[in-house]
DNA sequence: CAGGGAATAT
DNA sequence: AATATTCCCT
């Protein structure tokens, strides 16, 4: 960065003395605006030489705010060089071709605006803007957010251009989270509706990020596309197709349906295409965008932009951590033997969701509750031996539910106790977690001791002593302190903290933790119940383990 | 027929 | 893998 953000907090007379480079090969139109700049107080560095200019960027002789690049219909390739270079600089385009194209690239490569000349005075003195701009929010990682919104707007704006108006739609209609709906491959224009929804990229990075990618060489231009797809295939989509109205968001993928989109005149379309994979690529591997996702907040938002219309096709439901949390609170309300598609809907109350939709997530959900479980179960009760048979019974009382019970003081969020139900949107890798709570992300046995807990001992403790390389089963049950951390570190809550000291037992627990660890073969004598700290000590003094061992030694067991 | 659920399809 | 659709049963 050029300017940091308490730089700009202390300077005084902000925008006085910015330091402005000027990169334009036009010496006439160069002098004229380095001294309109400099009647504004800005300081200015003139560069008649795209080369010069990188390299006083580079030897950091001088520290610029904001660079100020001409694009000439001559030069056209220089100011995208300095651009592309200049990353952490602020750079405003300015040019008197009226082409979007050029203004696209710009903009892709990474300019924070695109002038057309002749710059007024105003334009010119507002420059200091994108400087703030950047110094707030270069912090780098909000910026994928704030991208996405971007991104998609000119989308929208692209696939509406021919059409002229405006994308004011916005659907809106949710305050919360909605659910973000994306589009049916399938769907297909036929009917009505020439413009294909709009698309929500899904890119995760800064605009400037684009720089690795080459657009040079095809960048708006080239569109071609792919081609391949669409011909003939679209199909009509059934029914209502083309009124419908949005509720929903819907998000498109950017790549079908720009597709589609553009299918005939569009070039910006097909340059946006194009550079659309770069940026929004999140994985490496390819395509598809439901891949990349990601992020729980903007999901969330869905703004989207929708556009326009006519879609309403058959879109998918985005099942967001938002939305995802409804679901699990509206469950957990009913009971999740009671829980049925119809009910949770009402409880849910997110226009645009349908039975089916739920139906279809509780299906899922109910079989990652099946995998997991279980398999838990047995592996806490190897042999017919429960101590506690009532409380065997699977369904009803895992301890997943049964957490909030007996735990009430933490039981708050619903999604606390689903374990296995983390929104992917959580985990920073962005990966999902449907299934994998236990056998990813989650913490190394070390940390377990942290949970100060008692209650929440209870699982940790009646789970599986045996390892990870046992296999199979996970080794970290869904014990409510796994994923409370997880949870609490997502969303902030600081759910299980780490007032570890609270509990005098800990050394004792942190011990008896390490020999299950070690001793995977020896199941502990606990079950199920809710272990007070008592009967955890209880069963282990019953192992030999001394209530209150010393710290200093490992404890044995005889045995 | 409506709705729930599991099996399939995409 | 995640959703949508379909099929079947109550």
């Amino acid at each position: 960065m050029v300017c940091t953000e308490n730089e700009l907090l202390e300077w005084k007379d902000f925008p006085k003395g910015l330091k402005v480079l000027l990169l334009d090969t036009d010496s006439n139109f160069a002098s004229q605006m380095r001294s309109r700049l400099q009647q504004m107080d800005y300081i200015v560095y003139t560069f008649c030489n795209e080369n010069e200019a990188l390299s006083a960027i580079s030897s950091k002789s001088e520290v610029f705010h904001v660079a100020i690049v001409e694009v000439s219909a001559g030069n056209s390739d220089g100011g995208f060089k300095f651009l592309e270079s200049a990353k952490d600089l602020p750079t405003i385009m300015v040019s008197d071709i009226h082409s979007i194209n050029i203004m696209m690239k710009c903009i892709a490569l990474g300019a924070v605006e695109f002038l057309q000349k002749p710059l007024s005075d105003d334009k010119l003195r507002n420059i200091w803007q994108h400087v703030v701009h950047k110094a707030f929010h270069s912090g780098g990682k909000s910026v994928s957010e704030s991208l996405k919104p971007v991104k998609e707007s000119l989308l929208s704006i692209l696939e509406l251009q021919p059409v002229k108006h405006e994308a004011d739609n916005e659907n809106t209609n949710e305050a919360e989270p909605l659910i973000s709906v994306v589009e049916n491959q399938k769907a297909s224009s036929s009917c009505c509706d020439k413009y294909p929804a709009p698309s929500t990229p899904q890119q995760k990075q800064g605009v400037r990020s684009v720089d690795d990618v080459d657009y040079q060489d095809h960048t708006i231009l080239s569109n071609e596309q792919d081609s391949g797809m669409h011909e003939g295939d679209t199909k009509s989509v059934e029914t209502t197709s083309c009124d419908s109205v949005a509720e929903t968001t819907v998000l498109a993928d950017s790549s079908e349906r720009l597709g589609e989109a553009i299918t005939k005149e569009e070039h910006y379309s097909a340059a946006d295409q194009h550079m659309e994979d770069p940026i929004a690529t999140c994985s490496p591997s390819n395509d598809n965008g439901s891949t990349c996702s990601a992020d729980p907040n903007k999901a969330s938002g869905l703004h989207s932009s929708s556009g326009t219309k006519a879609n309403k096709k058959k879109m998918k439901v985005d099942w967001t951590p938002e939305l995802h949390k409804k679901f699990v609170k509206a469950v957990e309300k009913i009971g999740i033997d009671q829980a049925i598609p119809s009910r949770i809907l009402e409880l849910m109350k997110v226009e645009g969701l349908t039975r089916h939709n739920i139906a279809s997530h509780l299906q899922k959900f109910r079989m990652q509750r099946k995998q997991i479980l279980p398999k838990e179960d047995e592996r806490r009760w190897p042999r017919p031996q429960p101590r506690d048979p009532v409380q065997r019974t699977y369904y009803p009382h895992k301890p997943v539910m049964a957490f909030p019970t007996h735990h009430s003081n933490h039981a708050t969020t619903a999604g606390q106790f689903y374990p296995a139900w983390i929104p992917p949107g959580g985990y920073p890798n962005g990966a999902h977690m449907w299934n994998s709570p236990y056998y990813h992300g989650w913490q190394p046995p070390e940390t377990w001791h942290w949970n100060p807990q008692p209650g929440l001992y209870a699982d940790v403790w009646g789970c599986p002593v045996t390892p990870p390389s046992l296999g199979s089963c996970t080794p970290y049950p869904q014990n409510a302190s796994g994923f409370h951390r997880a949870e609490g570190m997502l969303n902030g809550y600081s759910i299980i903290q780490k007032s570890v000291d609270l509990h005098p037992a800990e050394e004792v627990i942190d011990k008896v933790v390490k020999e299950a660890i070690n001793k995977p073969w020896l199941p502990l004598p606990l079950g199920l119940k809710p272990p007070s700290t008592e009967s955890v000590l209880d069963a282990l003094s019953k192992q030999g383990i001394p209530a209150v061992p010393p710290r200093h030694h490992r404890s044995h067991r005889p045995h």
